[in-house]
Order: structure tokens, then C-alpha cells, then sequence
DNA sequence: CTCAAAGTTCGAGTAAGCTTGAAGTCAAGC
DNA sequence: GCTTGACTTCAAGCTTACTCGAACTTTGAG
């Protein structure tokens, strides 16, 4: 049975599948607060069919770096009452450029210096650029540090 | 009560603070296997001063991206008998190279694409490169994203 | 109506890279 | 000899982003 009487709304498989995500991930999601959606008569999970964009948002928005509290951050900010435009979407989107252009400096600052220091061989504790930069791209915080690999596809 | 005669060994206290990190960390990393050490007369730790390039050289694999597991691996190479030379780092900070260049390759055509959307305002599900590639920078496996972020510094 | 597929909750587990705490030992200056 | 700070071990905890399993309910096609 589904909801009010439109078919507007989806099983969380059905957005699952639509997103390429776990259903699993999906109830985490609403879980955190990512997404939102109603119950059915039987307290079975009915989302919109506009989740599906905003799980799209979550997903691309982690390839780019983001934590799940900077994207519900970011989510937040997206109108409560009207369904988001597309100048809402590229907003946000245009907001991930800075941190996505200090990432790859830091990313061809330290290639630069690794270049420099198999050139010179070096690898010396006291000059080593390497050993003595601080503003190499790594870690927030605990936790693995890993920095790159594959992601689950997007099947939008 | 320093060890057999000279000073070349050193606590893990002094080791810390030379290296920059904590002196749990150390002990990890002992555990880990990542370094190695001897023991004082009272069971305290007594590390080698070339101990400090060996930890200097995990973090800045780390910075480069290694897990802990890839760095065993590549700190593995290096001889037994003798201390490594300038030739012995070189050849492992080479082997960096290609992996980077993938890292920044990837954030560059992130970018590259993020600028396509933006420039389109279309963020849509169906075109959109952001939604519909699978090649960005991300995670491997399971666990936190992180891709950006401070480092603790590395006082060598 | 029946039955399988899909959904529900809740708590626990995973991975990496550490940190923290408890309870006790060692080193060194006075 | 005493105190203080540094050290020891070991187990447990933290963080992020989920996944898995158990036990049970709902949905929807036939």
C-alpha cells in the first residue's frame, strides 16, 4: 500500500538500488540525518524520488572529501520548504572547489618536493624539504589515514 | 642506566620528541613492527638514533598516503645487516611517484568536471560527469573518508 | 489466503591508527 | 633514601562509515 495516493514514493530498495547504495546505507543516511522520508501503514520506509538526488549529493560530495558532518552541514542549508533548484545543487557544489584546489596544491607541492629530494638524493633528516614540510595533505583527527582507492559506483 | 657503552641508544621518550609524535605512538609502531629497539637492564625501551630517520620515514609515507601495512612492506627492503644508505631511502620515496601522480591525476579531473557542472548549472542525475563517473579520488574499503587535513608536524 | 521477498529494530562488529587509563616499575637528582 | 617523572604492560576506547545477524512484520503477486 503506498502512501497518501500519489506513487511519488519510493521503498527504500527501490532508492537503494535507483542510488547504488545499500539499503542499509540508506537507513544509516536518515539515521544521520542525510535524508528524510515517511513511513507506510506499516512503518515501512517511503522516501521521494528527490532522496535520490540528495544521496547522489552525499555520495559525489564524499569523492570530494567531505565528512558526513560537513555534508549534513551543507545539506542544512538547503530550503526546508520547496524542493532545491538547481542553483541550490551548484551552490553547494561550487563550495567544494577551494578545498578541492588546496588538495591538489598540496598534493603537487609534495610530488615537487619528492622530485627534489630523488634528484638530490638526499633524503636528509635536516634538509629534506620531505621530512621538514608541514603542509603535506594527510589526516583530520583518528583514524585510518587512507587518501586514496576506488568508490563504490554511483549508478544514478 | 644506558646500554652497553655508548650513547647511540636513546628512550623512547627522547625518541618522541625528536621525531615529533607521542611516545604511545612508538610503542605501536614497535608493535607494529615498523621499528625496532632494544632494553635497558630495567626493561625500559633504548632505540638507535637512526630509529628517528626510520619513524621520520613512516610519516612521511604516511602523508603520502601508505597505510601502515605498505609501509612494513616497503621499510621490509631495507637491508639487515647495515645501516640504509642515501641509495636504500631514494630507491623507496621513488616508488611514491606513481602513485601521487594517480592521487593528483584524480583530483584534477574531479576538479576538471566539478568546474564542467558548475559551468552547465546542471547537477543533474542523468548527464552530470560528477554523478555519473566513477574514477574520483575516495576511500578504499571500509571506514572513515578522509582526504584532507592537518598533519602533526614532524620536528626532525 | 498464502508465501516469499522485502522491510523493521537493535546491538554488535569491522577497519585503521592510534590514545587513554590503570596499576605498577625504573632512573636520577637531592 | 625519597621523590618525581619517565617508563612498563595490557586492555579498552575512539573515530568514521558503514555492514551483519537475529528475530520479527509487511507487502504484494498469484
Amino acid at each position: 500500500m503506498t502512501l497518501p495516493s500519489d506513487d511519488t514514493w519510493i521503498t527504500i530498495g527501490a532508492l537503494a538500488q535507483r542510488a547504488g547504495v545499500a539499503a542499509s546505507t540508506l537507513r544509516f543516511y536518515e539515521a544521520e540525518g542525510l535524508i528524510h522520508g515517511g513511513r507506510s501503514a506499516g512503518n515501512q520506509r517511503r522516501y521521494r524520488k528527490e532522496t535520490l538526488r540528495r544521496v547522489a549529493f552525499v555520495r559525489v560530495a564524499q569523492g570530494v572529501g567531505l565528512t558526513l558532518d560537513e555534508i549534513r552541514a551543507a545539506l542544512s542549508t538547503l530550503p526546508d520548504q520547496r524542493t532545491p533548484t538547481r542553483a541550490d545543487w551548484s551552490r553547494l557544489s561550487r563550495a567544494w572547489k577551494p578545498g578541492l584546489e588546496v588538495r591538489i596544491a598540496a598534493l603537487v607541492g609534495l610530488r615537487d618536493r619528492l622530485d627534489a629530494c630523488i634528484g638530490c638524493g638526499c633524503l636528509s633528516l635536516k634538509t629534506c624539504k620531505l621530512y621538514n614540510s608541514d603542509d603535506a595533505a594527510a589526516r583530520l583527527g583518528t583514524g585510518p589515514r587512507y587518501l586514496m582507492g576506488d568508490r563504490p559506483p554511483l549508478i544514478v
